[in-house]
RNA sequence: GGACCGUUAGCUCAAUAGGCAGAGCACCUGACUCUUAAUCAGGGGGUUACAGGUUCGAUUCCUGUACGGUCCA
């Protein structure tokens, strides 16, 4: 039946409902819900068969699911958000009337509000006995189909309102994906953190080497941008002396989809004075751990078949370390870039043009190892050449003192001991304006105010991102960032 | 960006060595006072994603496009 027809057929339904009543199922504003589903499932689970708790006055409301209309007497199941229940539709109990007007005018996919008692029926269900049933508002488009769900893909995502009504598994992913984040604000908040909100629309798109959207503002003729990370804000906070700081909110990053990326994603960001990156490392194991406690009641999760143990502390590895280890290469002893580049064109590697040694190791990185770090594990010493916020390690000052985490060879968190030294971060910024002249669109800006801030006086601060949507991926079992978060990206299809 | 796969009724899926496009759910009419994927009887519903090509004939074969999925970069 095309689709014209169906609502076709369901205006005119109304229509007579309007005309042959006198009911209009839009006018209800209220209705006076006692009970969740859930919660008499609990309170009633003492009923026996075939009772019927006349003396219990139950007050309901939700969404027919099903509906087996009968001569005399019929059953439905309506949901709510806690989950569904069995109703009787039983012309004694509700008057001729009540039970005419059911039978005649509420279908599948209506809302209604219901009184009754509970009941349990022969074949052993929990059932309400339904004394009223208000139609408070009439579905005029079909549910998807009952038994198989909506199982299509892009249905799903661009539809997300019948996803959620006919898959209600999907509905806990976001369940839990409200107690992460929930649980994610009390662990900062637990050390004193204070939440802020720093701006999203940016006159430059700072804090992490990204291509950022491009909008126009008009009153002001401008150019602006849809932030990439909230970084460079935050550490202005921490110049102006409030403290431990964080946001959780969206970035924007116009770049790639895939299972991984969405456009717009949520990314938490935290700075803490006078700490350092192994300081941010603790409080990364420590939020991860307590998100799974929280969303899931245990540290062990597994994640597409794969078990990771979230209670163990995570490995700490450097870059150099990593690639020794898996690629036998020693990085600290090479010299040149040449010499990198070579080495690195022996492991099967393309590089091309003149790559530094520090970003031949980073590609290493990325090609070698980091698929195979599936545990929980602290990549550590990037190249201070691709980290133009981090804190030189005084050691070696070629490498910086960050960190990312990385889940299933996926990167999770992001952080590092914040560059504090105004003309190092200006030389910083310089080299990124270099890179941007040669055609590099992801370098960092130069942000003047900010050298300015840091400038005032930075205190030594430690800093880390979480990409909160991949966190929540891992602690739900979910294959795509598509299915945590609830509309996701989509081409238009038109 | 590349490779592969998919797109048939509102939903879930069939079908043809190229020959009238089918079922279940949903919808409409009727029967039924313990059903639960209710059942029974009847009915309506299709530009087979879109645009071309080959052919007497294309949903099926070919080319392109769109959207989606999976993997790779």
């Amino acid at each position: 039946m095309p689709e014209e027809e169906i609502l076709r057929q369901r205006l005119d339904k109304l229509g007579r409902l309007r005309e042959e009543e006198g009911y209009d199922p839009y006018v209800h504003e209220t209705w006076d819900v006692k009970h969740t589903l859930n919660q008499i499932r609990a309170e009633h689970d003492d009923i026996e068969v075939d009772q019927n708790r006349k003396d219990v006055e139950l007050s309901v409301a939700g969404r027919l699911m099903t509906v087996r209309k009968q001569g005399k007497a019929s059953f439905a199941n309506v949901q709510d958000e806690t989950g569904n229940m069995q109703l009787y539709f039983q012309l004694d109990a509700m008057g001729e009337e009540g039970y005419r007007f059911f039978k005649k005018w509420i279908d599948a996919g209506d809302i209604v509000g219901i009184e009754g008692h509970p009941f349990r029926t022969k074949r052993g269900e929990l059932t309400i006995a339904v004394t009223r049933c208000v139609l408070l508002c009439k579905a005029i488009r079909p549910l998807p189909e009952k038994w198989h769900g909506l199982t299509d893909m892009e249905i799903r995502y661009r539809k997300r309102y019948l996803d959620l009504m006919s898959n209600p598994e999907v509905r806990d992913v976001f369940r839990q994906r409200a107690k992460i984040v929930a649980s994610v604000r009390k662990t900062l908040e637990d050390h004193g953190t204070l939440e802020v909100d720093t701006p999203i629309l940016s006159y430059l798109a700072g804090g992490a080497n990204a291509r950022p959207f491009v909008t126009h503002h008009n009153a002001l003729d401008l150019d602006m941008y849809l932030r990439i990370a909230t970084e460079l804000h935050l550490k202005r906070l921490v110049v102006g002396m409030m403290g431990r700081v964080y946001e959780m909110g969206k970035n924007f990053r116009n770049e790639g989809m895939d299972a991984m990326h969405n456009p717009e994603f949520t990314a938490m960001e935290v700075y803490w004075p006078y700490c350092d990156y192994n300081d941010m490392m603790d409080l990364t194991e420590e939020i991860i751990r307590k998100a799974a406690m929280d969303a899931n009641g245990t540290t062990t999760v597994t994640w597409q078949g794969t078990e990771l143990d979230l209670s163990r502390p995570f490995r700490r590895v450097t870059m150099v370390d990593l690639v020794k280890e898996h690629c036998g290469v020693d990085f600290d002893a090479i010299e040149t870039d040449a010499q990198a580049r070579s080495i690195a064109e022996g492991e099967g590697l393309a590089v091309e043009g003149n790559e530094s040694k520090f970003k031949v190791l980073l590609m290493m990185i990325e090609e070698f190892v980091e698929k195979k770090l599936v545990q929980p594990t602290f990549v550590m010493g990037h190249p201070t050449e691709i980290s133009p916020l981090s804190k030189r390690d005084p050691e070696k000052p070629d490498y910086t003192h960050r960190f990312e985490l990385f889940v299933c060879g996926s990167e999770v968190a992001n952080g590092f001991s914040e560059l504090n030294d105004p003309i190092d971060q200006r030389a910083r910024f310089e080299d990124q304006a270099r890179l941007k002249a040669e055609g590099d669109d992801e370098s960092h800006p130069f942000d003047e105010d900010f050298i300015n801030a840091i400038e005032q006086g930075l205190p030594p601060t430690g800093g880390l991102g979480i990409g909160i949507d991949r966190l929540i991926m891992f602690l739900t079992d979910s294959r795509s960032i598509r299915d945590v978060i609830l509309f996701p990206t989509m081409k238009p299809k038109a």
